[in-house]
RNA sequence: GCGCCCGUAGCUCAGCUGGAUAGAGCGUUUGCCUACGAAGCAAAAGGUCGCACGUUCGAGUCGUGCCGGGCGCACCA
């Protein structure tokens, strides 16, 4: 047990002690300066508030306070507790215990009773991908990592819509404006992804010369339908080579996949159908006989009737349409329930890409003989996570609901859409790129991205960007390395600088992309952490070279400094300062369950950088050189603290998908 | 009309389930490389937290109503 459990726990048996009163939920906080100690319960508050319901009588929260903080004072670990401001509890911890055990780290215990499956990234496959499709990536890239280092079992899924519209729009081009044929196709030696761009847009403006060209979409997809022939061997086609570019693409940020589920496959074997059995079987949705959705099947919307029982059932969703087709929510409800194994059914699977680090990423097939005994299990999770845009969000409100008619039990409650606000272009970003911004559009400051119009920006070009200025910083700081090595650093800044930024917003907050601003390698950056952890490593081969071991120091200096010396040592206003970097740094493991817990990467991010900007006071402050320090103990300190900022800064920088190099 | 998101410093954004003196980066101005790497640090300036009521010992945070911006509300995907 924690001390902060520890004290949790005598606070709550205090309180029913004194007051009768059983308070699950105690509330803690951290206060907002050192001086006042290291946790802090506003408890005597509620108290007094309760109290005064029940009683009638008017109780001071000071007083509450203090008699509370009797029985906190003899937990061991705990040095001594102060009623504070109207009544706040305040607990200062034994700060030589506290180091002590802090190297410690505790694995923590998952909140889910199995695997959590999170979908990400799920970009129609028909061009490269946008800035707005990597905030999906890398939300659900850090999601997973955040989902793993809380302890879960987490399987990746990036669904993949092959024979949706922006494929056939794709198609449409290649057959009718530029008069290819499959073996034309293939033979293209350009970037894919980045000609399909081009055509894509093109396409749309062909659409919108004549809207009598939109009859070629509808026969293409007819056409794709089909499942066989030359038009469906080219959406085939195009579809898994730019998937190959999409993997490629986010592979150069460390992000992987361990499934691609497809959509063809999903139609092909009848996952529908169980799902539609299914649900008619649990009543999740019933045949309209009359209104405006008569011949449909529908899902009710009981929470949306009107008071006035009026009739119409305004929220009512459509699952099958009166000519017998299934809408996209059902079979999204249908997939759905596929991942959490309600359905019985599987996908046929074959290993479609090899990471370099051997890992594969499987992609679903409707061939049995094409199926690879060797895959993992996948689907059957205990809960699911969708990473996708909050434009969706009403129709994945009505997936849940479906899942949920289906199979009422609380995985599903627990499991979530992870919305999020899209990404914009800056008046400036977008006039850069070559668009004209109307008056409309600068008064706002921003236009959206279009990939109909072709634009945005590209992802690899992002990076190409970003790692190109980094080279120019890495080589003018460090011509001693060598190439290799230099553009190793600069791919790792670049990586850096792209995941931070497009995570230090909240999910629902609108990014409005702009070039400086993402291609900044200072201020609050990923290459800001990462140059910290670069500092503490100079220190630390400076060590080295004096024959000290800087992780020999941290994992002694519990034990072989006498804690009377470090007691003293973390006292008064310099021990204040040192304490309050250790306690931050410390705090990792409650940042990942805040981020878990509100499935909010910016959180840690934050945090991240947080840490990274106090371990930076610390650095440049006089008091606290390290090479310098004579005094054996102090010195040992120093390094201890330096060693567990490091530790934690490297932590945090995995879970958020960054590598800190050694030197930049 | 209904629903969701947003409105905090000149700009871009944090502010955890109400809590102690509202924060950061950018930009501006001024300093600091003969003590650990200046991708850094220090200092200054910059706020009616959109507005108004309400709940509370306490509101940037909760409720109601306005104002302003964005997005949803298909037998589209």
């Amino acid at each position: 047990m924690t001390v902060q459990e520890a004290v949790r726990e005598h606070l709550r048996a205090a309180i029913r002690d004194c007051y009768q009163i059983d308070l699950p939920e105690l509330g803690v906080e951290v206060p907002p300066r050192t001086e006042l100690g290291d946790l802090a319960f506003p408890v005597a508050f509620e108290l007094g508030k309760r109290l005064k319901l029940s009683t009638g009588q008017k109780h001071n929260p000071r007083d509450i306070a203090t008699r509370l903080a009797q029985s906190l004072q003899e937990i061991s670990g705990v040095e001594r507790v102060e009623i504070a401001g109207a009544g706040y509890l305040n607990v200062f911890l034994d700060r030589a215990e506290y180091l002590a055990t802090a190297m410690k780290h505790a694995t923590p215990s998952p909140q889910f009773e199995g695997k959590v499956i999170v979908e990400h990234t799920s970009v129609n496959p028909n061009k490269a991908m946008h800035i707005g499709h990597l905030r999906n990536a890398v939300l659900g890239d850090t999601t997973v990592r955040l989902l793993r280092a809380a302890g879960e079992t987490v399987e990746v899924q990036n669904y993949i819509d092959n024979t949706g519209v922006q494929v056939a729009d794709v198609v449409v081009g290649f057959k009718y404006l530029e008069k290819k044929m499959l073996d034309e196709i293939t033979s293209i030696d350009d970037r894919f992804d980045y000609y399909c761009w081009d055509l894509y847009a093109r396409v749309g403006a062909f659409y919108e010369e004549d809207p009598f060209n939109l009859e070629l979409r509808t026969r293409t997809l007819h056409e794709i339908e089909q499942g066989t022939g030359e038009t469906y061997e080219m959406s085939d086609y195009v579809s898994t080579r730019i998937l190959k570019c999409h993997l490629a693409t986010m592979q150069r940020l460390d992000i992987e996949y361990d499934v691609l589920p497809r959509e063809s496959d999903v139609l092909h074997l009848d996952i529908w159908q169980r799902a539609f059995a299914l649900l008619k079987e649990r009543g999740a949705i019933e045949y309209a006989t009359e209104g405006r959705l008569k011949g449909c099947w529908v899902m009710r919307a009981e929470d949306q009737r009107d008071a006035d029982g009026d009739t119409e059932h305004e929220a009512d969703k459509v699952i099958v349409r009166s000519n017998g087709i299934v809408t996209y929510t059902g079979k999204d409800i249908a997939f759905h329930l596929w991942k959490l194994g309600q359905l019985g059914v599987d996908f046929y699977y074959k290993p479609f890409y090899v990471y370099p680090d051997d890992r594969v990423v499987w992609v679903t097939t409707s061939n049995p003989d094409e199926n690879d005994e060797a895959h993992a299990p996948f689907g059957n999770g205990a809960a699911y996570f969708n990473v996708i845009d909050i434009g969706q969000s009403y129709p994945q409100h009505y997936v849940k609901l479906g899942v949920m008619a289906a199979d009422r039990d609380d995985r599903v409650a627990r499991s979530a859409h992870l919305a999020y606000e899209k990404v914009v272009l800056s008046a400036s970003a977008a006039e850069e790129l070559g668009q004209r911004v109307s008056e409309e559009d600068r008064k706002r400051g921003s236009v959206a991205m279009s990939g109909r119009k072709g634009l945005g920006v590209k992802v690899d070009d992002l990076i190409d960007q970003l790692q190109l200025g980094a080279l120019r910083e890495v080589t003018a700081r460090h011509s001693d390395m060598d190439d290799a090595q230099q553009r190793e650093t600069a791919r790792r800044i670049a990586i850096a600088a792209l995941r931070y930024f497009l995570l230090k917003y909240t999910r629902t907050s609108i990014i409005s992309f702009d070039f400086k601003e993402a291609l900044a390698l200072k201020g609050e950056t990923g290459p800001y952490i990462q140059y910290s952890v670069t500092r503490v490593n100079s220190i630390f081969r400076k060590l080295l070279a004096a024959g000290v071991q800087p992780d020999a120091v941290m994992s002694a200096s519990g034990g072989a400094v006498k804690k009377e010396r470090l007691r003293e040592l973390l006292t008064g206003e310099v021990g204040d300062d040192l304490w309050s970097l250790i306690y931050l740094a410390t705090r990792l493991p409650d940042t990942v369950r805040g981020a878990v817990s509100s499935l909010e990467p910016a959180i840690l991010a934050k945090w991240t950088f947080q840490l990274a900007q106090k371990f930076s006071l610390f650095y440049d402050n006089d008091r606290y050189h390290i090479l310098s320090e004579t005094d054996p103990d102090r010195r040992a300190l120093l390094i201890t603290i330096t060693a567990i900022v490091r530790q934690q800064l490297l932590a945090a920088l995995e879970i958020l998908g960054i590598e800190a190099p050694e030197r930049m």
